[in-house]
RNA sequence: CGGGACGUAGCGCAGCUUGGUAGCGCGCAUCGUUCGGGACGAUGAGGUCGCCGGUUCAAAUCCGGCCGUCCCGACCA
């Protein structure tokens, strides 16, 4: 390509509403451009990086037996209806109606789609099947945000197998997460295999595969003595003991007034140390009141609510409803005699004695609590969010917490949504068993800006060879210079009859601004041929990651950066990823 | 959804407090000089001041409503 004729819109000045790196430099390097929130359209370089990110997971799929096909991204109401997740996602569904008056909605995901196409399937000797799509996914996120990361209209690569028993899945599970790894090995990124919630694809097991990042929006419990990593949605950990006093026979309200949170509790006189008091909240779970117990100085998670119970509509009591349960406002509440709403207790609450609670009368607490004595707990979860510095779950080395960007996410779907929309085969008895599905997710936009989350400097993106839009820049200094352009120009044609993705840049500017331009939109090799250089019979490569120069003889010139850009185009990896367990 | 901010030329912004027919930088076009790390001079093109309504002789500016965008939080396969 002619820079001279491509539209490349650079910007001189960063945007001033992005706030991620990748999202602030995909702009200003001409990448994308925002349509709407959360809706954005590929420039020709943004285009060339997005067929590469795709070839890549195309091969990789194709490597473990995937076979490609493409459904519709326009779906029926009912099929929605007959699994319960037009409720479970329905706060992100684009919907929209027909002429006739019909419900349609903009697919978010394909597992009802791909189930109803596989009621075709008859018999478990078709199996394993392994379908993949790369495709458009609407979904109407109520914060979009960071250019690439989290949009509302984005391509993903949905892949879903289907086996005849759970051996197969898992067989089929373990295949992807291998391809998954060589994905992103691929696309010059680490990418971290955690532990995840299911969340609204239901299912028995889950692995996300996080890129650390500080413009993510996933915390990951991360143990660097033996490699446990869980996304804190699931995290657990190992914390000390409390060694309770024995309490009174029986609990003791006393009062306090103005004490309303914990920390008044604490500095209250005749109060209690934060362990040693338990935290009442109320949910409402699909509609139905519920009591939240948890140590003073412990966090709720509100997946772990959610997943612990099984609740698609889940929000925080208003106070009005609080008051009707408990007849005691926020700031005095407690479960100690509690007997009409469920009592979720977290683990840690179990066998503790002599604790201080709210006693449901405003301004007033209770002593001396026997949890098991006292409280009528109906479920006992996990239900508390893991802190950096308590122990492993595994091994009990402090754990770290870090942030990142949630790059792919493979499920074991097993049987929910081939048993609700009937696709079903007979095994080997003759006897009709329902398909075990897996699902399998990597999102190609978020990827592209995962890559430039991990790969820029000051002066612009920095692309692995293998996604770059280009893999050469050649920067011509002096276009009216005969030389110049003659040898610039041969060695474009040279690169390009190698196969080489090669950028000229022919433009009428001074050498700055192009050196700045290839630098902004990150072309992994500049052959700079100028007046200067041939005067020598040299040309100068730079090397865009480490600035490292070196000079070439013109004859060699293009077999040499050929070469070059072939031996980089699989980068191999030396990041490591922790195995799941 | 709660909180905060913003909306004026392709991009980045000023003007608004105190109403009087819109300005700066970059970019763009033409010419000249220059040109191996974002050149200089001259000339020029380009704007429904987000939208609707109100106040006023007069609204980018004041008032009301709406729309849009970003940030924090909530939420989120």
């Amino acid at each position: 390509m002619r820079w001279s004729q491509a539209f490349i819109p650079t910007l001189r000045d960063d945007p001033t509403d992005a706030e991620a790196a990748s999202h602030r430099l995909l702009v200003r390097g001409g990448y994308i451009r925002q349509l709407m929130s959360g809706v954005y359209s590929l420039l020709p370089l943004g285009y060339r990086v997005r067929t590469k990110v795709i070839a890549i997971i195309r091969e990789e799929l194709d490597a473990i037996g995937g076979q490609e096909l493409l459904l519709p991204a326009m779906h029926p109401r009912e099929i929605w209806e007959k699994t319960g997740r037009i409720e479970a996602m329905a706060d992100i569904l684009f919907t929209l109606s027909d002429l006739r008056g019909g419900d349609a909605i903009l697919g978010p995901t394909h597992e009802e789609i791909f189930a109803t196409v596989a009621t075709e399937l008859t018999s478990y000797k078709q199996l394993p099947q392994l379908w993949y799509q790369i495709q458009t996914k609407f979904r109407d996120e109520a914060r979009p945000k960071s250019g690439l990361l989290r949009v509302r209209e984005f391509t993903m690569k949905d892949s879903y197998s289907f086996d005849v028993d759970t051996s197969g899945l898992d067989e089929q599970f373990d295949r992807h997460f291998a391809a998954y790894n060589r994905i992103f090995e691929r696309l010059g990124v680490t990418a971290v295999a955690v532990e995840a919630s299911s969340g609204a694809m239901g299912g028995s097991d889950s692995i996300e595969f996080i890129v650390p990042s500080p413009a993510g929006e996933d915390d990951i419990a991360h143990c660097p003595a033996c490699g446990y990593a869980a996304n804190v949605e699931r995290a657990s950990s190992r914390i000390p003991a409390i060694d309770d006093e024995p309490g009174p026979d029986q609990p003791q309200r006393f009062p306090t007034p103005d004490v309303r949170t914990i920390v008044d509790l604490v500095e209250f006189e005749g109060g209690a140390s934060a362990d040693r008091q338990i935290k009442t909240l109320v949910y409402v779970l699909d509609g139905e009141p519920t009591l939240v117990l948890l140590r003073g100085d412990h966090e709720l998670h509100e997946q772990k609510l959610q997943d612990g119970t099984g609740a698609i509509d889940i929000r925080p009591g208003q106070p009005d409803e609080i008051l009707e349960l408990l007849g005691a406002d926020a700031g005095s509440l407690g479960a100690v005699g509690v007997s009409g709403p469920r009592i979720l207790a977290d683990l840690q609450l179990a066998d503790r004695t002599n604790m201080v609670t709210g006693a449901n009368l405003n301004d007033h607490h209770i002593r001396g609590v026997d949890v098991d004595r006292d409280i009528a707990v109906t479920d006992w979860l996990d239900l508390r969010t893991v802190v950096a510095g308590e122990g492993c779950p595994e091994c009990g080395e402090a754990l770290e917490v870090f942030r990142g960007i949630e790059a792919g996410h493979i499920f074991k779907l097993g049987t929910k949504f081939s048993e609700t929309l009937g696709a079903t085969v007979l095994n080997a008895d003759g006897v009709p068993v329902p398909l075990v599905m897996g699902s399998y997710g990597i999102g190609v936009e978020r990827n592209m800006a995962a890559v430039v989350e991990m790969n820029y400097d000051d002066d612009g993106i920095v692309w692995p060879v293998s996604v770059a839009p280009y893999e050469v820049v050649i920067t011509a200094v002096k276009i009216d210079d005969e030389a110049t352009m003659t040898v610039a120009n041969r060695l474009y044609d040279d690169l390009n009859d190698a196969g080489i993705d090669v950028l000229i840049d022919d433009r009428d500017e001074r050498p700055g601004v192009k050196f700045n331009d290839a630098e902004l939109i990150g072309i992994p090799y500049r052959v700079t041929v100028g007046p200067r250089g041939l005067a020598n019979d040299i040309v100068e490569l730079a090397d865009r990651r480490s600035g490292e120069k070196t000079e070439l003889q013109i004859e060699d010139a293009a077999e040499e950066v050929a070469a070059l850009v072939a031996g980089s185009r699989f980068p191999v990896s030396s990041l490591q990823s922790p195995v799941p367990r």
